[in-house]
DNA sequence: TGACCCGCCTAACAACTGTTAGTTAGAATT
DNA sequence: AATTCTAACTAACAGTTGTTAGGCGGGTCA
């Protein structure tokens, strides 16, 4: 047991790839080999399977967030600078493992049951983070009375969203994507609050 | 030429809720055929091909929401009750039409070249009805300083969502999810400017 | 030198893909 | 009663799907 060969990695790289161009389904085994001018059979020496690709994609990218943003949410701080630091943390893991999370937020479907319920319990536990952070802020008095749920659904939505159209070489860096993200939601959660943030 | 017969719009809404389900590629024509009870063949009388069926949805969705939101955004309101509007009538199409919205949303990407292009193109003048009643209130002084189209981009990928996650015997009313929305993005954008909005 | 292993290849498998052609049973029309 | 239309059927096509088995060349290590 090897930990990780390289060529493993850019198996699951060129297979993340075609995912989120062609969707799991209209991918082909032989198109990812393709990719890597290998022949389609030859791929079976390193993976197991076609969903294990996508699994070992989909959990890289579950790791990556969780691991940005826990730490964070864990932390002692005011629930809008707390807010803040998880946006950009989440914002940053969308652009930076942009193919990856981009699969992960559209083709986990395609997941066996058990898996598809291992990600669904994962990613309801990651949205808790954010749900938490907003219920703390409501009940501090830095936001105004909300649905903590509603919200974290509307925020995520939002960033979320920033997979589907963010291009690396666009003008906007990530940096100020996420802070407008940021500037624009805390300033709705706290809107009619007098103010005590300063600039995270 | 008969004006659409019955049987046409069946198979459609079973392709519709099954591209939804499994996506595009992921289902196939007799997948479809079998929820009808038919053979795959015999759709062939009614369809031409499988991405007809795929464009007839897709084609069904976007009328929908230029016939919704479209009126509102050419109205004479203020900005911010135009807005208000709009998200009320872009969340009743994604909650009334939520199959056809979703396929909408996420399998145009199927579509051949032309196609796709037809539709991203149609798709960025819609998200241009949001750019402008934005851009008016920043004009008019309603809303703070910012960027229209960037801000456009993240109210429609919030409501976008929506596809996602919404089911009808939820205990929120579309009507509900719809005002949150608008309240929510209406506090961001009216930000530090002195009150001047009544109820929509 | 011989044994072994790694990385890939070829060839094949059974099942499934979108689509077409030809047929048939019944209803409507003449 | 004969004809045409409707809506479905069956069977087949050529190609693609994920996956497996067996083989082969080249490097590593005894």
């Amino acid at each position: 047991m090897t930990t990780d060969t390289p060529r493993k990695q850019q198996i699951e790289d060129a297979a993340s790839t075609l995912f989120r161009d062609r969707g799991y389904a209209g991918t082909s085994v032989r198109d990812i080999a393709q990719s890597l001018d290998m022949q389609g059979g030859s791929l079976y020496a390193h993976v197991a399977s076609k969903e294990d690709m996508l699994w070992a994609i989909v959990i890289r990218a579950a790791d990556r967030f969780n691991a940005e943003v826990g730490p964070i949410a864990q932390s002692d701080r005011t629930a809008a600078r707390k807010l803040r630091k998880m946006i950009r943390a989440h914002v940053a893991v969308v652009t930076s493992a942009q193919k990856d999370a981009a699969v992960f937020l559209h083709e986990w479907r395609f997941l066996s049951t058990d898996r598809r319920e291992q990600i669904a319990h994962r990613r309801d536990r990651y949205e808790g983070l954010f749900r938490d952070a907003i219920a703390q802020g409501v009940k501090s008095g830095e936001f105004g009375r909300m649905d903590a749920a509603q919200t974290a659904m509307v925020i995520l939505s939002a960033l979320n969203g920033i997979a589907t159209w963010y291009q690396p070489d666009g003008k906007l860096t990530p940096a100020q994507i996420a802070d407008q993200h940021a500037d624009l939601f805390i300033r709705a959660l706290t809107w009619g609050i007098p103010e005590t943030e300063g600039a995270s």
